[in-house]
DNA sequence: TAAGGTAGTAATCAATTACTCACTTACAGG
DNA sequence: CCTGTAAGTGAGTAATTGATTACTACCTTA
């Protein structure tokens, strides 16, 4: 009959950690957040936080891993199965479009760790995700120059940082604005200009 | 024979300040500089700081200022003269990048007032430069469909979302890599894609 | 029912932060 | 030479921060 939450299993409470920072990530600046707001936004008090992770760079760690995990798994699903590298490339915007508006704190977060000047365990996280990501999108524009669907001259990595910038772009746009939602409005637009730079000319 | 500098005036000593802020913006995280760090790094107590400026505030509020007075500035005149809307717009391109490379601590700041929650005055001040920004791009590539030279399909505010993005992701390439010259090395191969994307076709 | 373990509390710690202030120093002008 | 003013010093303060710890509540199990 106690439907006040009153304990959670340590890999429950962990979990929970997550979702407060990156809730509270959405909010705020990321580097103000305290480990006094992370516990009180889950109805905790903060010494109990140090009963499930030794620092505050731990929680930090773990965030960036369960983004790195979450982020990779949506896009691949997202490309699963298409076969035009051109529409994979897409697919993974798109999704990865969605999981920002989801997640409105993780850009900040990201950008946030990877100007932290010491190389952090969860800088390192930050760093190893967007190298993975950015590979990805290199495999798909080399498959897509193999396939005639992507002009040769387009550079591959330069291409694969314009992917990225590009969704820091909209990310900017939304915090200018205020309204998270003009993203997904916006996405395919700016994705259409991308795209008229990647593909093979007649 | 006092080579010791001593004493400034106060408008000398507000100008140092805000180059003192800016150098050490270029190696840290932004949001980490403390009064007792920038009064350190230009030989001064850090109560003398406060002799200048009534908060730590009002000396972001300032740097901010420069930064916007001068990056406009730069665009402005490294597309003086130029005719062509695609050709000026390349030009404020390399131009702002030069400024990035001489400024590296800048998009750091830019990005941290941006995701700042309260509205501070700094961070109105660099919302008020990219909406500026925004809009010189948005005029060029208008000038760049009436005169043919851009694709009238190319959705011009999509357009100017993705020309800061390209140079966003330009910034998050070199905190990866920790080399800031790589960025003058990509910029050219990065802005063909961009300039590929927006060229009206034969 | 007694024992043991887990999760959480609440008070407290040391360190750091932005900011203040009484006092000192340098210097220009009557 | 004297004096007023502007700039700088250095020792403070109050508030906040991440982290520690003695203690308590709850649950399972024998």
């Amino acid at each position: 009959m106690n439907n006040r939450t009153r304990s959670l299993s340590a890999d429950d409470r962990r979990a929970v950690t997550i979702e407060a920072v990156i809730a509270l990530a959405g909010s705020q600046n990321p580097s103000e957040i305290t480990t006094a707001a992370i516990a009180k936004h889950m109805n905790l008090t903060q010494g109990a936080l140090f009963r499930h992770f030794p620092t505050k760079e731990a929680v930090w760690h773990s965030v960036m891993d369960w983004v790195a995990g979450h982020l990779l798994a949506r896009i691949d699903r997202a490309a699963e199965g298409i076969d035009s590298p051109l529409a994979a490339l897409q697919a993974i915007f798109m999704s990865h479009v969605e999981f920002v508006i989801e997640h409105p704190g993780v850009p900040r977060m990201m950008f946030g760790e990877l100007q932290r000047a010491e190389a952090t365990p969860a800088r390192q996280v930050a760093q190893g995700l967007i190298r993975r990501y950015a590979e990805r999108i290199r495999t798909r524009i080399d498959q897509g120059k193999a396939a005639g669907e992507i002009a040769p001259e387009v550079d591959t990595g330069a291409a694969a940082i314009l992917f990225i910038g590009t969704i820091q772009g909209l990310v900017m746009q939304s915090m200018l604005s205020g309204d998270l939602q003009r993203i997904r409005v916006d996405a395919p637009d700016v994705f259409a200009i991308y795209r008229r730079g990647l593909e093979a000319r007649p």
